[in-house]
DNA sequence: CATATTATCCTCGTGTCACGAGGATAAGGG
DNA sequence: CCCTTATCCTCGTGACACGAGGATAATATG
């Protein structure tokens, strides 16, 4: 019934139901009528609709106390699928997502060559393979990788070591949607939905790696910028201008936060491995080294250096922490929390946004990744062609 | 009919077309149809709804070429009303807004005292004027402060003299909402919006007055943070460590782009006047005093430096810059752009954002305060108490 | 001046949606 | 075995967006 708003304002309230859902793996119906403030004619409507969409199915609910007992709402079985994937340096990870954002099926694939057309070829496979597995059910792929992205590509990953790369071959030739994201940014994503900073309006996520990435995160949705490059706050120009940073630009805050910067500190040359590097010196720090303790601390603080900075900024309600940021504070907590509240305008001081350590661990970015990618498979418009795609 | 979604989902293609309307001044029912992708029977039903709710009147168009003529819509001559207002240091001003987002009925009131007591009272007493002379149409007020906001509240502000100041009983005792914002932020949104970087999906304002304020603004909605005092970018951390900012931390960006920062480099002390110094020392170094016109290549690069960094950081589509900043940039534009171009990521360089002047001029603020009052005007659920309010 | 052309508007009937009221249903509790 | 409690379902209502097709009002043309 034509291309214009009714067609999407039908999936309105079945968009906000898929939304719960995520939030709520397996809620009642009753549930529904009590936080969307739904009628309970509308859940029976509701329900029904998604129920003959194959979006949702019904399961008897285990019975708890008085009262009928009710159903527990769950995705159909032969519902939408997204495929979540995560690209590293030494290997790819993915799994897939229904619409209660569980992830499930995680394979991991050790790379037996870096090469981005090595790893093109695994994925496209592997799409291919899921494709036929799953007929029809797989509707999007979204990908997170350690690298800027720009316009949906992949620009420089100085992690991958690779160049500009066009990642959306995975999916050419068929009809799912492509997404990419950045790993660090995606990571904040996972927490800000479902982890250290879950229900807070607005987050900052920082997470040092080679570098420092991450961003900002309202409302469970990143700051992505005018072409998806939103979240590269390494280089924020906090550090020594007389540094070179691989980006092109000089004083970057990333050269002070990583392997690279407690290298620098002990007057050792860079290391090939720069992640390796600071584990093994955070080890030495931690065994007593003093030297190693000192260029720890230098890092530490310009660390929480820049996270008061960015607090001031941009008044997130909370901060979290992930990758090596993670062990590098409780190095030094004292510093850090010292440095870092001293960096607050004075306001903030009284209550300052509480500095969390990531929950996702290290599959942030891959959940991240489904989360991004289940948003587009529910907006009103995705929903409204699944529908048509399964009656036409 | 309920509390539920349909209240307000009823509204959601009025709101559509009340949004419309702020951006077209006078468009045509052929104009909703064409933009909004709504049916000529669509549009019928929804202009006379939002006539019969007092929202909308249509008048005669005149007529252009062949066809049968259509009517312009305009704000409804009964109907909801804002009152803008800006807060500074020597003087208010404010200003009515229609639902089109033009302002009238402009005054400014020369403050006798710069005390918050005398400006509340002042102000005060105008709301109520107003609301009497339009009874029942004023909905709203939205402020704009040279004060850091938070929660509705001002929190300090150097430029005005105050501390913390709760300007909410301007509209105690009324039915009016009241919304305050910093007035940089409002006037990076009216950039955004209406100025030099309209139709961007993502900009940064950089406002120079007494420090730097403004802020990222994604889809005409400024980033506010998790209290409001998300647009502090004057307290980066960009600047001298060893520096204090009267805010509580050091280095701030804020104490290196402004007349504190001239008066350093030029080894004099700190003036009360700041705004009026600056301009004095561009003056001279525009007649050649060389001292001068080192002291301002300095802060054009401090200025400089920094708006690459933020950039790099948020990506945005534009950068539009405001009071203080456009004099200081013309007065160097070719070390501006060097140092600009230098602090950019590599894959920024090929097409840098754009750094525009304002648009707006002083009346940034103003706009801006109007812009996001008549956004809660539009809401879906404020158009249904508008409606219920009317026909109760 | 009459007719054709063009653009816009309006009316009617249809399909869909959310909802309230009130009855139906299914457990546990006494 | 009936009552209580909680949930679900059915039915009727009011509202919305839309397509089809006719009506309308200007200009253009002869």
């Amino acid at each position: 019934m034509s291309a214009g708003i009714a067609r999407t304002v039908r999936w309105r309230a079945a968009a906000e139901v898929l939304g719960y859902l995520r939030h709520h793996p397996r809620p009642t119906r009753a549930d529904l009528v009590r936080d969307l403030h739904l009628s309970s004619s509308s859940a029976t409507e509701i329900t029904g609709r998604l129920r003959r969409a194959r979006l949702l199915s019904e399961e008897p609910a285990p019975t708890s106390g008085r009262g009928r007992p009710t159903t527990l709402l769950r995705p159909h079985p032969d519902g939408p699928l997204l495929l979540a994937i995560e690209v590293r340096h030494e290997q790819s990870r993915w799994a897939l997502a229904g619409l209660d954002g569980q992830l499930h099926d995680m394979h991991t694939h050790q790379h037996s060559s870096p090469d981005p057309e090595h790893v093109l070829a695994t994925l496209t496979d592997t799409v291919r393979q899921l494709r036929h597995r799953h007929s029809g059910r797989l509707r999007a792929a979204s990908l997170a990788a350690a690298a800027t992205v720009r316009n949906g590509q992949l620009v420089q990953s100085a992690t991958l070591g690779w160049g500009p790369v066009d990642m959306s071959p995975i999916t050419a030739g068929t009809d799912l949607s492509f997404i990419v994201g950045n790993d660090a940014t995606l990571a904040g994503v996972a927490e800000a939905r479902t982890g250290a900073t879950a229900n807070t309006r607005t987050a900052l996520h920082l997470l040092v790696d080679v570098g420092i990435g991450g961003g900002l995160i309202a409302d469970g949705r990143p700051w992505t910028g005018a072409t998806g490059a939103g979240g590269e706050i390494g280089h924020l120009p906090l550090g020594d201008f007389t540094l070179h940073c691989p980006c092109g630009a000089t004083g970057c805050w990333d050269l002070e936060v990583d392997g690279r910067a407690l290298a620098r500190h002990l007057r050792q040359d860079s290391p090939t491995d720069i992640r390796g590097y600071a584990y093994r010196v955070l080890a030495h720090a931690a065994s007593g080294d003093t030297d190693a303790v000192a260029a720890v601390h230098r890092v530490v603080t310009a660390l929480a250096r820049g996270t008061a900075g960015l607090v001031n900024t941009h008044d997130p309600t909370a901060v979290s922490l992930g990758g090596l940021a993670v062990p590098l504070r409780s190095a030094a907590p004292h510093l850090f929390e010292t440095v870092y509240r001293n960096g607050l305008m004075t306001f903030h001081r009284q209550q300052p946004p509480p500095v969390l350590d990531a929950a996702h661990g290290d599959l942030g970015a891959l959940h991240g990744a489904a989360a991004i990618g289940l948003d587009h498979l529910t907006t009103e418009t995705a929903l409204a062609d699944w529908h048509d795609s399964r009656t036409a």
